[in-house]
DNA sequence: GCTCTCGATGAGATAATATAACACGACGCC
DNA sequence: GGCGTCGTGTTATATTATCTCATCGAGAGC
């Protein structure tokens, strides 16, 4: 598989997974407090992509209270903006970006079988992604990749 | 931009571009049904993605009775699945296919300004998506390749 | 200390998208 | 006629996303 482009970015994982995505936001210029601690830590929390109110049902469950959708939606947007979170739009669902000091588009193959959604990058594929829509007079601000499938453990 | 891979199908159009479907969904073992025909026209009516609920209204209008979002949403589903129509992931929308008849992973490039999508074939960066895919022991079955951005009438 | 503003969150409502459950009629087949 | 399948109708409900307005606390300027 040598021709496959690799990653050798540290992936952050637990704690400090948490605090890369503070140190991003902080560095973004941007605020970290409790609440969006919060709702990264039930993000990250999830092995598969989560919806807004799967979030939302967890952090209620951390914090012991009530919290609602929309302040789910109006953090998970910011971290999004931010790269410290991505969306999968072919599942309405986000993950919690492992390296959002890094800036990939990100190709997503998410398994119908079991939902699981592993992320890898390719800048030649996303490069030529760009290329092909720059040569169509578009200008791309936000390539989505995603391939939907069946990933190694749930092929027949 | 001679390296830009082309495309020569015939871009059926109004009337023909139904027949095309027809022609794909019946050569796929499907019916060609009145309710089936007049989704598949009032989705070819819009020049944008259009929601299964803005297909609803207009299949509405045309038959001068209530047609419910799940009539609609039947007949899009089979309808994606013949290739005689596709669906926008990031939009939550659906496009008439202008060549049912042939396969290809499309290139959707959406443009958040207007919402024009225009939609484009590169085999070989969606080959590249797919071999990528399989290089991390994955079955692709679906690509989903869409750009966010602004098309040449929206840039600033 | 006081007040002003701003960013973050709370609360509730509502919109938009999608699916489920079940009934019914048309049609072919035996 | 009796049966099975397919397409559609009808109603209800689930899921995803946004809007509006209220409140609260931190910091700036005085």
């Amino acid at each position: 598989m040598a021709s496959v482009p690799h990653h050798d970015h540290v992936n952050h994982a637990g704690r400090a997974l948490v605090g890369a995505a503070r140190d991003a936001m902080v560095a973004g210029g941007e605020q970290w407090t409790d609440m969006r601690a919060a709702v990264f830590e039930s993000l990250a929390s999830f092995d598969q992509p989560a919806s807004a109110y799967d979030i939302a049902d967890r952090v209620s469950q951390l914090l012991g209270r009530r919290v609602a959708a929309n302040t789910v939606y109006r953090i998970l947007d910011l971290f999004v903006s931010k790269n410290v979170a991505m969306r999968v739009e072919s599942r309405n669902a986000y993950l919690a970006n492992a390296h959002p000091d890094c800036l990939h588009d990100c190709i997503f193959l998410v398994c119908d079988g079991c939902g699981a959604t592993t992320h890898v990058d390719d800048d030649v594929l996303s490069n030529g992604v760009r290329e092909r829509a720059s040569a169509a007079g578009f200008k791309a601000e936000r390539p989505v990749i995603e391939v939907r499938g069946r990933c190694s453990d749930c092929r027949d």
